[in-house]
DNA sequence: TGCTGTATAGTCCATGTGGACTAATCAGTC
DNA sequence: GACTGATTAGTCCACATGGACTATACAGCA
């Protein structure tokens, strides 16, 4: 039963989440999360990007709003969000966020988390520490077990890494919890939501 | 100029690496790495094994060495491992092991660093600890001049995790760069190398 | 004036992935 | 003795990805 949100790639819900701060065509996207640097997250290059949002469109959770043309260059076709987008954007974080497989797909929900309410945000990141200090015991279990069998050290580096990373991950995690519950913490989206995205634009533009 | 070994999948190189422990059918490697619990790094799916292995032949980097069939089940393919193909993970791994890019791709080169010689892989894991301190300078940097520019904290929760976590990876890669280099430290292949292989292999049969 | 390089806004296609499907065998069980 | 479910060993196909390619416009420079 896979339905829309299941199969939102991640560039597919860093584009929906892009278009809540307004109307725009695909190769504007691209140059803004380069600027953003996005591309930390997803890799973006313009075949991905064409057909994400062609997919997107057939799925219903953006739609074309107009066709323009500057001179004699290329059409920009622009799109905008539907209802069911912005929802898909949400429910797609929501089921994201407090996994512990898939790191690419955390690293986006993280990053797109305040498109949460502060308390879901706050609830989903409890339920992933728990799942976080579970994961972290399967590998401490995993490496002993092994080591008593005689598994040479050699062979257990990537699981000791991956240890002190998730170890790491959850102190920060603690702390972030922490921080996000209290109300002087700023969340949401800002009292004047297009101010920087505006800002960028214009930058991009020089 | 993209080579052979540029080519290569994450899977592919897992495959190759399995190899050297002795010949196998493609079913049998599925088998053998989520014993393993290699799926913690890669996806292991049938489709994407059996088309992989595919690839790895038409590379030259592998080659069949037999079909048997026992009873009326399908056929079982055998592949044995070439030199190409032997050489290729060496190579790869030693391209990934420095990269601070493709996480994922890094976790695969740790886990094979052992096919490399010690005096290699120290080297390289000391290239990698410059090339992740300047990435972490980068976060750094990235996060005050966003902060100086007003961006409110609740974006810049997933840079934050980041740093923490590169932090985490910097103090164990140092920590291991030492542990590495102490000619005590075991490395290489154990003495009876498919001893281990072995034993695993027939508790996966009963 | 002509030339080079870069920005704009895309299309197209080879390839890798993953999930559904097949089909036989074997172990357990009621 | 029939039925169920897991295991074995794969095939097949829809689809997402990414890199090559196209074509125009504009800016700088010599």
């Amino acid at each position: 039963m896979r339905d829309a949100v299941d199969r939102l790639t991640p560039l597919g819900v860093m584009v929906l989440a892009l278009l809540r701060e307004g109307d725009m065509h695909p190769y504007e996207m691209i140059r803004l999360m380069r600027i953003r640097r996005d591309d930390r997250l997803v890799s973006i290059t313009t075949g991905t990007m064409y057909n994400t949002v062609a997919r997107l469109e057939r799925a219903g959770l953006l739609e074309e709003v107009g066709v323009e043309r500057e001179g004699n260059r290329p059409e920009r076709t622009t799109y905008t969000l539907t209802d069911a987008g912005a929802d898909a954007v949400v429910e797609w974080v929501r089921r994201e966020l407090p996994r512990v497989d898939n790191p690419t797909e955390f690293r986006i929900a993280l990053a797109e988390a305040h498109n949460l309410d502060r308390e879901t945000a706050v609830e989903l990141l409890v339920v992933r520490r728990a799942a976080l200090a579970g994961a972290h015991l399967t590998l401490t279990e995993g490496r002993t077990h092994a080591q008593a069998k005689g598994v040479p050290e050699q062979y257990l580096l990537e699981v000791e890494r991956e240890q002190a990373v998730v170890a790491a991950e959850l102190a920060w995690l603690d702390a972030a919890i922490a921080r996000l519950d209290d109300p002087d913490f700023p969340w949401g989206a800002p009292a004047e939501p297009t101010e920087r995205y505006l800002a960028q634009r214009k930058a991009a533009r020089r």
